[in-house]
DNA sequence: CAGGATCCCTAAGGATACTG
DNA sequence: CAGTATCCTTAGGGATCCTG
């Protein structure tokens, strides 16, 4: 028996408990669940403020950068501000809310998986500070590093946690 | 000027240079950048590896299912693996191939977001030893916490890192 | 520059029925 | 139980053209 196979397996009966609150993964990708989506989110982590810049990097048409866009102004991954360069009107550009950038884990989490198993990319993340590579891990409240093996899903314990 | 509005902006100059490589988040999301993809593997996660179990706890209809988790096995995230019930013809099960599991953390942060921001679910995730909540978080080679506002996007390093 | 309007194509997904 | 086949609807996304 592999132990790759084991994973969780057998240790969460609980695992339809969110039948009636509702899984917050199914939750998130109603959201976002898009390819669009997601890289918007990326270009705005790199500084992309204008609608056109949007959609030039992500290599989307404007349509659907505009729809996008909007979706995720609306969800409140992303705010409209308004800025005026000189000499220009007024208009508004998209800049990440605490939603949004809450949200960067998870494209972290994905930017790694797909340079580990779908080829490096020519970029990485490192930590300002120290100039090291980052990385994203699992951790315990004692601040354990944790293994996929390792976890078990349970009902919450604390409401309000 | 708000600090979330400050996130990676203009530190990262090289954010095409992987226009070569391509960027690993839109690699990923080309590969499973459906819901029906996340929840079939949350499922796998949580032990489930029989067809119909995927489908229905999952909540999608069977040729979807089926077309989905073949996908998932030519991308190499799940395998097949004959297995016989006492009685019963050999059948085959899906089951998580390393790379599958190296896929977890981006469903635990996808998790932590959405229980954060689109209400709580009534299950968490929590170490097997300890039995403390988990959580995803960044860290660097030299063991740091890092926030979002404390990274660089940069042009890798060391090609075989 | 920042979109909206329109048209078209393809992919995601549900429903039902059928097969080894 | 583990799918396939068929049909249908909707959503994602591209292209082109137009507007404030």
């Amino acid at each position: 028996m592999d132990q790759a196979t084991l994973t969780l397996r057998g240790r969460l009966q609980p695992r339809d408990a969110w039948q009636a609150t509702g899984c917050p993964i199914a939750k998130a990708m109603d959201v976002i669940g898009t390819r669009s989506a997601f890289l918007l989110m990326r270009e705005a982590f790199y500084g992309t403020t204008r609608f056109d810049e949007f959609a030039r990097r992500v290599g989307v048409s404007e349509p659907v950068a505009a729809s996008r866009l909007k979706e995720l102004v609306e969800v409140g991954l992303l705010r409209r501000s308004p800025y005026r360069e000189p000499g220009q009107r007024t208009r508004d550009e998209y800049l990440l809310t605490e939603m949004g950038e809450d949200f960067f884990p998870t494209l972290a989490a994905l930017m790694q998986w797909g340079d580990r198993w779908l080829g490096r990319s020519g970029v990485e993340l490192r930590h300002d500070d120290c100039g090291e590579a980052l990385h994203v891990e699992l951790r315990c409240e004692e601040g354990h590093r944790v293994d996929v093996g390792e976890i078990a899903l349970v009902e919450r314990r604390h409401p309000k946690g």
